[in-house]
DNA sequence: TCACCCAATGCGAACGTTCGCGCGAACGAT
DNA sequence: ATCGTTCGCGCGAACGTTCGCATTGGGTGA
């Protein structure tokens, strides 16, 4: 590798003036007479100038890169959406002239010990946080620094900062209406741990499009566990070993996972679907059409979510006082023929 | 934010050295005496100091970053490894001292002039390359620069660099074996367009497996398009119109994808899987075990392909002539119920 | 006793930018 | 002619490191 790097000197040197001229020329921040300012560009053009990252990153302590980590893959709990809020985050950054710095996600007291060390090395300007919940520890921590950061999600309503979050109530809300409007009796629905705060969200919607309709939710029909197909497969097979006038006829799930749990536990016991019971997932994880029966889930704008994320740090990063920097996106039903 | 940026000079003072001293001692290149030793890092400790790290790069003219970008996610065409392959990478280098740098796709003529802005810009030390097929532009412009990368795949025998790749003709020889030693006589093949090197490495354990086995593949029976359901449903069910006595018993996948257009087409025909057509994919989806019937698929070890990747990478940008810098890993046979 | 050496530390410079300030020339106004 | 004023550009400094070399001081050899 033997390219010798080209700095403001080199074009300097070819454009004949100084190079802190050309500096202050390509950056726009002069105005110099027009053959001087054609001199500079076709000397920079001819060279393939481009700035070095690191000397101005030092010398404007901007780093230009936004901080993100996100829970690693388990069996079993696969991140269906990470691909696309990635991808959409990393172009948004591009235009504006940043870039994405992934981390490796830490558990416990040494989370905080890996934002503190990207802080302290001028490593990001800001962060990107996901999976967060009730008072989460990374928000409060960066909120008492006062370093910028967005998260996509909510926490608890102590903590105010710029967030970006899907409104899950709205899907549930949506989903649990069109089981009622196809006149499902009974509705039950695979929720996440009390302590889950998007879990909770999700499962309000719920509540709510029942108490719209004038109905009442049984507790014994809601319910809780890990978001794993075990969980979902056994706790609606429970259901369905009541008898036909007694048990659901519909299921809500709170993610793909669970509703092809509760896919394959009704057709476990012989039971149709939709016609014996009918199941709505929440993702619409990239299989989900393909499922047996093609599964009907709430979708989320990821892209857009991720845009947002990125776009509300930028200008958090930029010292902008936000007027508003909460986004809500909505959801929206897919409706295939599991439901 | 009122963050005041601790620097070499603030521990200097306090160890009551000079900030160079400390750098070096810091650095593990100099041996200084017992007690200075003791001061200084007790004076790094109490301040918190962590080596800034646009400084740092400037100075030794080296980013500690590795450009990466994949494909971005197309409709029906999901990539269920990269959460995985990311994931291993990023930790895998951050062990090292590396982050990734994730930057837009491009095609076309712009895809090259990303890679080298990015080289220019000092942004990166080096590459690693997904999606790589044969002449890839990128490998080739590297070549030529000097500039190290790893790519995750080969691509023409007439490039010769450091690459990390899944052996897919053993992969479908394990499949094509499996179906054989259970007994199937037709055996039919989903494969890609003959212009990829993936597919066609794919294909050819494949045909490897019925020499072995002393059969020959009627060209009708390996279908090959771009790797979709849509296309796949329509080459199964054209298959299977055929008679009983005539049509595939088995069909192999290049991919999950096709497989599970095979699965609704056999199952669209009121036919059984396996009984009447056997199935194997290739990917092992995170949802492929909730398949109806749970899929038999090809695992191909991602995280072990994450981690070489970036091993390999490191290795040839410290300057390290290896000896071996290709590495051929094995995939894995997951048996399940539609094989 | 002198020359020498090694171990421990300091010093100046450089990496490639951006930023504030200053200086000369040209200009219109008095 | 003289005096500001503006415009175009240069200069020195700084961001926080690392690196090579110089400098000190205490020990060791003859």
């Amino acid at each position: 590798m033997n390219r010798k790097r080209v700095s403001l000197k080199d074009v300097a040197e070819l454009a004949g003036v100084s190079y802190q001229t050309v500096s202050k020329v390509l950056n726009g921040q002069v105005h110099a007479s027009p053959e001087t300012l054609q001199r500079i560009q076709s000397a920079a053009q001819k060279l393939g100038y481009r700035p070095n990252r690191q000397a101005r990153s030092l010398r404007t302590q901007r780093s230009h890169m936004i901080g993100y980590s996100w829970e690693p893959p388990q069996a079993g709990q696969a991140n269906f959406i990470l691909d696309l809020f990635l991808t959409s985050m990393v172009e948004e950054a591009e235009a504006a002239g940043y870039h994405l710095l992934p981390f490796p996600y830490r558990e416990g007291s040494s989370q905080i010990q890996s934002y503190q060390n990207l802080i302290d090395a001028g490593y990001v300007d800001g962060f990107v946080l996901t999976s967060v919940n009730y008072g989460d520890a990374r928000a409060r921590f960066l909120t008492e620094q006062g370093f910028p950061f967005v998260a996509f999600g909510r926490a608890s309503a102590g903590l105010d900062f710029p967030w970006v979050d899907v409104d899950g109530a709205a899907g549930l809300r949506l989903a649990t209406a069109h089981l009622i409007e196809r006149g499902h009796p009974r509705i039950a629905a695979l929720a996440w741990p009390a302590d889950s705060r998007v879990g909770n969200d999700r499962l309000e919607g719920y509540l709510a499009a029942l108490r719209a309709a004038g109905r009442t939710a049984p507790p014994e029909w809601i319910a809780r566990g890990e978001g794993t197909f075990a969980f979902a497969y056994a706790a609606t097979r429970r259901w369905l070993e009541a008898e036909a006038a007694q048990r659901p006829t519909a299921v809500v799930a709170m993610n793909d996972t669970m509703a092809i749990g509760a896919l394959h536990a009704a057709q476990a016991l012989g039971l149709r679907v939709p016609q014996d019971l009918a199941v709505i997932g929440f993702d619409d994880a990239p299989m989900a059409e393909f499922l047996w029966p093609p599964l009907t889930s709430i979708r989320q704008p990821i892209r857009e979510a991720g845009r947002k994320c990125v776009e509300l740090l930028i200008k958090t990063m930029d010292g902008q006082a936000l007027a508003k920097h909460q986004v809500l996106l909505q959801p929206e039903l897919i409706v295939r023929a599991s439901a």
